[in-house]
DNA sequence: GCCAGGGCGCTAA
DNA sequence: ATTAGCGCCCTGG
């Protein structure tokens, strides 16, 4: 796997549930170069099924679910599911529910 | 708020 | 080897 991929699911890992990340603050937070939001939704995309990284977690500067119809709507269940809301547009508040990590705990755990 | 353009790495043609 | 889109984001108008 590439290391930057290992970075990024070791980081997503953090998002507590409940609360949501963006694609931009996970690119950052990896330690990515200069931020490439793009390559997190690839690592995402390449998840197994089985994976434990809770990848329903990260959705775009927006605050909007960035998949097709199909894929969007099992995204949005299962973070309703963890007690997030979305208003009538689809869209979830950033400002009440992004992540804001206090410690960068991440950074350690390995 | 909208749109365009640039940057980036990946993937399927 | 080349091209064309993308689970994106930033800046500028």
């Amino acid at each position: 796997m590439h290391p930057h991929y290992a970075a990024i699911y070791r980081v997503v890992r953090f998002v507590p549930k409940g609360r949501v990340a963006t694609y931009g603050q996970i690119a950052l937070l990896s330690g990515l170069p200069h931020g490439r939001a793009r390559q997190v939704g690839y690592a995402l995309h390449a998840l197994r099924p089985d994976s434990k990284v809770p990848w329903q977690r990260v959705i775009n500067a927006r605050g909007e679910i960035s998949l097709d119809a199909e894929g969007a709507s099992r995204q949005r269940q299962i973070l309703a599911s963890e007690g997030v809301e979305f208003d009538e547009r689809g869209r979830v508040d950033l400002r009440r529910y992004q992540w804001r990590p206090r410690h960068m705990r991440f950074l350690t755990a390995v």
